[in-house]
DNA sequence: CTGTATCCCCTATGATACTG
DNA sequence: CAGTATCATAGGGGATACAG
């Protein structure tokens, strides 16, 4: 094991502990994964770190998602600071959404995990399958 | 951008665009990253990369979730391929859990993003309070 | 010690309709 | 086009008690 994995599972710990007795559902670690791990989160990550995004044109991207958690999602990650809002006063007003720096870091790391979802996928939902004939 | 990177975008548009038309809510990748984003999934298993753990002592590790949660997201995490479930006929009995190959693999990618949390959950917290400070 | 079984609640999400 | 408002619902998750 490197001096870098050392250093990430010391930091583990930490995020494991929480902030403190008594407080660790208030936890900053804690508060700030969850948010990254709603529903449609990544995914509109993953279509705003190609390039910058109308309000509109994301529906398209992702037909399943209803107008309203689009809204919701947008404006929770506009105020993580991930996701920057640029109002154009055009007539009928359009809406750009794009990575703000902290969102690029942040889905830079995010990636990774995507990334092996996409190389692994199957192998797990053969591990389900093989669980659930087992057990009956 | 290199060539890793631009390959790791293109695999995430599929991710985006599901399995296919009129099958976005069962994409397999939607799917397996749902599972890893549980509520205590990362927690346990930031604990189990460690070393093997038996059931009372991660209650301890994690005091505040239920024994409930706790049983179902090991059952979970069992049944997904990313943890093994050893029974030790002592008694009372004992149940080790530990992590899998699959499962080591699959927290080396996500403990990219539990890293960035540590390191940058303060900025995000102030990006919060300046939002809603804002907007008021 | 390691779970199961219930009951209950609340939040996340969806569907639909309306507005600047 | 880009939202808001409202209503409805499923299921994630907690508390508690019981069991092998």
């Amino acid at each position: 094991m490197d001096a870098r994995v050392a250093s990430t599972r010391q930091k583990i710990e930490i995020y494991r502990a929480g902030a403190g007795q008594g407080r660790l559902a208030n936890c900053p670690i804690r508060s700030v994964v969850q948010s990254i791990f709603g529903k449609w989160t990544s995914l509109l990550l993953s279509a705003l770190a190609e390039k910058p995004y109308r309000f509109g044109e994301l529906r398209r991207l992702v037909p399943d998602i209803s107008q309203r958690m689009l809204t919701e999602t947008l404006r929770d990650l506009q105020r993580d600071g991930y996701v920057h809002r640029e109002v154009f006063p055009t007539k009928p007003p359009s809406v750009e959404y794009s990575l703000t720096d902290l969102g690029r870091s942040m889905f830079d790391s995010l990636q990774h995990l995507l990334h092996w979802a996409e190389n692994h996928h199957a192998t797990v939902v053969e591990a389900r399958a093989r669980f659930d004939a087992t057990d009956a």
